[in-house]
DNA sequence: ATGAAAGCGCTAACAC
DNA sequence: GTGTTAGCGCTTTCAT
């Protein structure tokens, strides 16, 4: 691989002309232009990033930090990040953190070491003092790290009030509250959104917690299910949803003519299942999108107009859910 | 932040021995062993690896090429990659092609700029050039790109055609195999593998060309279904197989009463749907899990023992089909 | 408008 | 055992 002496040389100029051309800044004639453009090409060459970042300390990577990149709410967010660091010349890393605190630490530092320029976590439980004293830029996506954390995110708790209410609206007397862990913020925000969706309501309640996975939402709807006559479940993830579908076809409960379901999030999984999934949608794209934009801002010095973006959830009423009843 | 000099001036050695103890290379004496590791401490030093990387010439980044991380097939591959990567120290760098040829490039270029070790990826439609001229290692998983790049995937030939004997099996009579791209190599060979099945059976087949996507497979499976007499689905993924049972779901046609439906890949979402999918499954986990080992046997300057390692596809039979039948 | 040279933080001869 | 020093490939003053 060439180097920039090697270019400097068959252009018959100084590495400094070489590199002011690279980075288009200071003066430099047309000539000399011409002639160092020529080099480039018949040599092939690319400059390291590796040396120019020891030399300016800049970075061109970002660290993404999710729980589990196998839950489908992750790569839709992954991507959106991916495609704007894309066009702003950054390479998106990837670290599953599987919600520890440990890992969190370990990618935080390592990638440190590694030069990244920049963080975009979906951080585990909040007591994370490891996020706050970083020493380059870092944003939040989904949930909340801490208050000096620059965050985008929707508005859990009016998403989950908006889901309920449409449960409610069509009529469902009793009502399963799937949550999600408890200390977890968009777990809580909307536990509470489901509350105060059934406030005063004359209706049954039943709330169980869950950790967002597949088949504990399966074997835990199934027993609550088996156990009598609930009509509606509010589940707080499409993950948690498609468990509760699962369970209510193997007790033989029809969806949606004798049980409702709505989840949470609005992934790919919530329209491919069958029959496809009502739920309260975050743009998950533009999320990540948006986060992905903020954070390069951080990086490159701007200042962000907004510390805080709220994305608004959307219930897109699908045939878990009747439309009868609209 | 600290650097090696810092360290050195600290603990009264040259950078020189601090650089042995950092590497474990050379002598040193356990005194100088102590006041190192005490001024490493003090001054919370960590090493810089871009430094490192421009010294050695050795880098820690794998970049992970797939088409599009939405994609449930990928998220799987993806995090048995990073989870190997992790125990060896490297990180992995994630980037999505959708299928694009230029996209490609383009990563393979920057990412080499940046000094990544090495790729494993997914490529789209195998005319490659740009693949076989790397002069960094790269180890192909799912898709073949070229002989000379070591791969690892299953048979699809084979799992096709166990999937859709176990149709056959089930007294489908009537089977529509919905393939996947023609050119991909996959996609090809599970089709050969449906192919195998049937041929000289007393059946009648229907094969049609479908995008791996949902909507097109929804679509285009309705078309068909509506048309005729279809008892069973060969897809040649999961999400074609969900496509299918959602249009089934909309026609009013019972599965597997009616229509017995078998996917490919065994990914998170065929287990997810209702009823579950039954479906050739891939070691999803196994195969990034052994990809990420070659790769970085490779970037180690190790001998592989095998270029080419295939995975067995295993039938997992679940909901969509009818389990009396065996 | 261009070049010389120092420096980014580390490694690895080589000398002592 | 340990230190000196010359790179690694680039950027960036500071001269000219």
């Amino acid at each position: 691989m060439a180097n920039i002496r090697d270019v400097a040389k068959k252009a018959g100029v100084s590495v400094a002309t070489v590199s002011r051309y690279l980075n288009n800044k200071g003066y430099i004639s047309e000539d000399a232009k011409r002639v160092i453009s020529a080099a480039i090409e018949e040599l092939n060459y690319r400059p390291s990033l590796v040396a120019r970042s020891l030399s300016t300390k800049q970075a061109t990577f970002i660290g993404l930090i999710v729980p589990d990149i196998v839950n489908p709410f992750f790569p839709e967010l992954a991507r959106a990040i991916e495609d704007v660091a894309l066009t702003y010349g950054y390479t998106v890393v990837l670290c599953n953190s599987d919600e520890k605190v440990e890992k969190e630490i370990h990618y935080l530092n390592t990638l440190q070491q590694k030069y990244v320029a920049g963080f975009i976590v979906a951080a585990s439980h909040s007591e994370a003092d490891h996020y706050t004293n970083l020493d380059i830029p870092i944003v939040a996506i989904d949930r909340r790290i801490h208050p000096s954390i620059p965050i985008v995110a929707t508005d859990n708790r009016e998403g989950a009030r908006v889901g309920t209410e449409h449960l409610l609206a069509n009529g469902c007397q009793h009502i399963l509250c799937l949550r999600g862990p408890s200390g977890l913020g968009p777990a809580d925000d909307r536990f509470l959104g489901f509350k105060d969706a059934v406030k005063g309501k004359e209706i049954e309640t039943q709330v169980v917690e869950c950790p967002f996975h597949f088949e504990a939402s399966e074997m835990i709807a199934r027993t609550v299910l088996q156990q009598g006559s609930i009509d509606g479940i509010f589940a707080s993830s499409d993950v948690l949803a498609a468990g509760a579908m699962k369970a209510a076809y193997s007790l033989g409960i029809g969806v949606p003519d004798q049980l409702q379901i709505v989840g949470y999030d609005g992934t790919m999984l919530a329209s491919q299942l069958t029959p496809s999934l009502t739920t309260v949608a975050q743009d998950l794209y533009k999320i990540g999108a948006l986060a992905a934009r903020m954070l390069i801002k951080l990086i490159e010095g701007q200042e962000l107009t907004e510390r805080e973006i709220q994305i608004p959830a959307e219930l897109l009423i699908r045939e878990t859910t009747r439309s009868e009843a609209l």
